[in-house]
DNA sequence: CTAAATGCAAATTGTTTGCAGAAAC
DNA sequence: GTTTCTGCAAACAATTTGCATTTAG
């Protein structure tokens, strides 16, 4: 259920959204990447392809990955927003405090009991967030 | 295990914080109020009582509980920081997307599965965060 | 050609700080 | 009287927008 690279490509084009140099630099840094990157993360990379490109074309292009439902948003509380390629699955994550390692996680029993707490306060589930801060095998 | 408003002066006082009669205001009213409250939502009650009151009284206040502990801060993604008095039991929130509505929810099985998973990962937990976000009963 | 994409600078938003005057002790 | 508190205005940081220019189709 992984999108590849041409997945990406083929959903801008459905939309109508113009091809360009640089928005095809980014996406495709973007896509390779991987992981869960600050607008300053991204644009540092694409800058090495083509130093041209600025904060805002990086920006917009997130904002319009995530408006397709291509890329999710994430606020880990640093102040900086994240964003990393949906992937088709759910999942959580872990998060070091020391390092900024981000391990992800699932595990369907907690999805499940969320379910639950959710009926018995007559609660419909949209989304949920639930992150885990603490320290990695490494740094603790 | 919840705190009275004693307590909460106490501590202060314990801190060799001064006394204030603006203070006195914003922690009886953030006290009474209860709930998760935004600086702006207190900033309006406490208004109430004495409008000469200003934001950035509000804030210094609420950063100073928290510092004490006697507050936590949350960020539910709105971009507004939320307050909430410190109870000494941990929860989580069920959050509706239309109405604003906070509930508060504990599930020790979901906070068991966490320690699992943490420790699958080899990961030492900290804190967390985990918010449902939906519809309440009244907004479904 | 026409509409979309880009970059700059400026606007916005929420938060935080410096400093001078007011209040607490 | 000295220290802490308060409010204003200004600084900040991250994000968002307006507009003139460039580029894609």
């Amino acid at each position: 259920m992984a999108f590849t690279l041409k997945d990406f490509k083929r959903s801008l084009n459905e939309k109508g959204v113009r091809h360009s140099k640089k928005r095809d630099i980014i996406l495709e840094t973007f896509f390779r990447a991987g992981g869960h990157l600050t607008i300053e993360d991204l644009l540092e990379r694409v800058k090495k392809v083509d130093s041209k490109i600025g904060y805002v074309t990086v920006y917009r292009t997130l904002k319009l990955l995530k408006e397709l439902g291509l890329a999710h948003q994430w606020q880990f509380g640093d102040g900086h927003s994240r964003f990393e390629k949906a992937s088709g699955h759910h999942h959580d994550h872990l998060i070091c405090l020391k390092c900024g390692k981000i391990i992800e996680f699932e595990e369907d029993e907690i999805e499940r009991l969320q379910e639950k707490v959710s009926l018995e306060n007559h609660f419909k589930i949209v989304s949920h967030v639930h992150e885990i801060f603490g320290y990695c095998s490494k740094c603790h």
